[in-house]
DNA sequence: CCTACCGAATTGTTCAACAATCCTACAAGC
DNA sequence: GCTTGTAGGATTGTTGAACAATTCGGTAGG
C-alpha cells in the first residue's frame, strides 16, 4: 500500500483537530498507520503531502519524524528523506536479543506477582485462534510478552519492549505473513506462565529463552526467502 | 594504495564532518554542558539566548530540545520552557531498577567473555582514587558499569544503559557529592569481575544486585537531605 | 490581605524563502 | 557499450519573521 492511497483516510481523522503538543500528536497518527500496516516498511514519507493531509506545518511533521526516527519505526536518510524501517535480517537478531534478555529477566526478578493480565492475554489468544483471527492473535501474543516485562515494573523497560514489539510489528509487515506462525506459540506461554507461577522462574525464563530462539530462527528463514 | 584501503578513512572523514544535521548537533553541545555539570539541574534553558549562542534558529534549537527531551536529560513543561532535569526520589528508584535488571541480565546471559575495558576501567579507578580525583573515578566507575551491559552486544541495550548513566549523573549533580562516595564501590567491582571470570555467574550477578542496592540507598538517603 | 485584571515576556506554531543536496536524463568521450 | 560529466528539476535542511496562546508579575480595587 503505497502513501497515496491512505492519503484521504488520513485527512479525514485530522480535519477538526486541535492539540497541544501537535507534533506528538503527528507522530501518533503515522505511528498507528504504520503499525497497522496501511504503510509499508520502504515506503517514503514526503513532507510536502503529507503537511497538506495532517494539516501541520513542514517545522512540526520534522518533529513527529524525529520521534519516530528515534524509536527505529522511521529511517531518515540524510537530504533524501524518510522512510518507513524495513527490518534487515540484523535488526530481527538485535530485537530477540533484546527481547531475551527483557522477558528472560523479568520472569527471574520480578517483584510483582500479579499475572492476571497474562492470563487474559492466553485467553484472548485462545480466543482469536479458535476464531482463526491471525491479527486476534498476534496482537494479544504481544500483550503477553509485553505484560511479562510489565511485571518488572519499571516504566523505562516497559518503554523499551513496547518499542521493540513496534519493530516486531515490520518485521511482520515486510514479509509474508504466515497464517500459521502465532498459533503454535500460544501454549509455549502457557507453559511459562504456569512454570513462573509454581515458583520455578529459572526454568520460565529458560523456557522464555528457548521460545525467543525458535521464534527469532522461524522469522530468519521467512526473511531470508523474502 | 587501493580504493578499498581508503576508503574507511573516508567514510570517517565524512562523518566528522557532518555539521549537516544542525539540530543533532546543537543537542549533542547541550547534551555535554550537562553531563560536565556546567548547566546545573533545574536550570531553564531558555530559548532567544541559546540561539544567539549556538548560531542556530529557534526550530532548530526546538529539534535539539526534543531529541534530549526524549533522552529525559531535560524536562519541557508547556508554555514554560525547557529545564534540565531535576532527578525526584521516584526517578532515583526508578534508574536503578533499569539498572539491576540490565546488569545482572548481562552477568548472566551476556555471550561475549571479552573482558578487557572491564580490567582497563577498574585500572582507570583506582588510579583515579589513588590520586584523589572524584570525576576521574566517577568517570571509570561508569565506564566499569557501562562495559557490563556490552557484555550483551546488543545496542538497543548499550543505548538505554548509556542514557540512564547520563541521568545517573544528573542526580550527582544535584546534590552535593559527597567525594568519598565511589572509593568503597572499586573494589566491589573487582569482586564482581573476578566472580565472572571464574564462570560463577550467578554470584557475580547477585553481588551486583546487592552493590546498586547499596548504591541506590545511599543516593537516596542524601537527596532526602537535599 | 486577598482578588481580579492588565501588560510584558516567553513559548507554540505556521509560513515563506533560500541554500544544499540528490535524482534523472542526456550528451560526450574512451 | 560503458563510464564520465553536466544541466535541470525536485526534495530536503535551515533560517527568519510573524502571529496566537499562555504564563508571570505587578497593580488597582475591594
Amino acid at each position: 500500500m503505497t502513501l497515496d492511497e491512505i492519503l484521504p483516510d488520513l485527512r479525514r481523522q485530522s480535519v477538526d483537530a486541535r492539540h497541544t503538543e501537535t507534533g506528538l500528536w503527528a507522530a501518533s497518527m503515522l505511528r498507528e498507520r504504520i503499525s497497522a500496516g496501511q504503510l509499508a516498511p520502504g515506503a517514503k514519507l514526503s513532507e510536502e503531502p503529507l503537511c497538506e493531509v495532517l494539516g501541520v506545518s513542514r517545522n512540526t511533521l520534522r518533529e513527529a519524524f524525529a520521534t519516530l526516527a528515534r524509536e527505529h519505526v522511521v529511517t531518515r536518510i540524510p537530504n533524501r528523506g524518510v522512510f518507513v524501517t524495513r527490518p534487515t535480517a540484523d535488526d530481527i537478531r538485535e530485537i530477540y536479543r533484546v527481547r531475551r534478555f527483557l522477558e528472560s529477566a523479568a520472569l527471574t526478578w520480578s517483584t510483582s506477582p500479579t499475572t492476571d493480565a497474562l492470563h487474559a492475554a492466553i485467553a484472548r489468544a485462545r480466543a482469536a485462534r479458535d476464531v482463526g483471527s491471525v491479527p486476534g492473535m498476534a496482537s494479544a501474543n504481544q500483550d503477553f510478552h509485553a505484560g511479562v516485562v510489565a511485571l518488572t515494573g519499571s516504566d523505562r523497560l516497559n518503554a523499551q519492549m513496547t518499542q521493540v514489539l513496534a519493530e516486531m510489528r515490520l518485521v511482520f509487515h515486510s514479509m509474508v505473513a504466515n497464517p500459521l506462525f502465532h498459533a503454535p506459540y500460544i501454549d509455549d506461554n502457557a507453559v511459562i506462565l504456569d512454570r513462573f507461577e509454581a515458583g520455578d522462574r529459572p526454568a520460565a525464563a529458560a523456557l522464555m529463552v528457548d521460545y525467543l530462539r525458535r521464534a527469532e530462527e522461524q522469522l530468519l528463514e521467512a526473511h531470508s526467502r523474502a
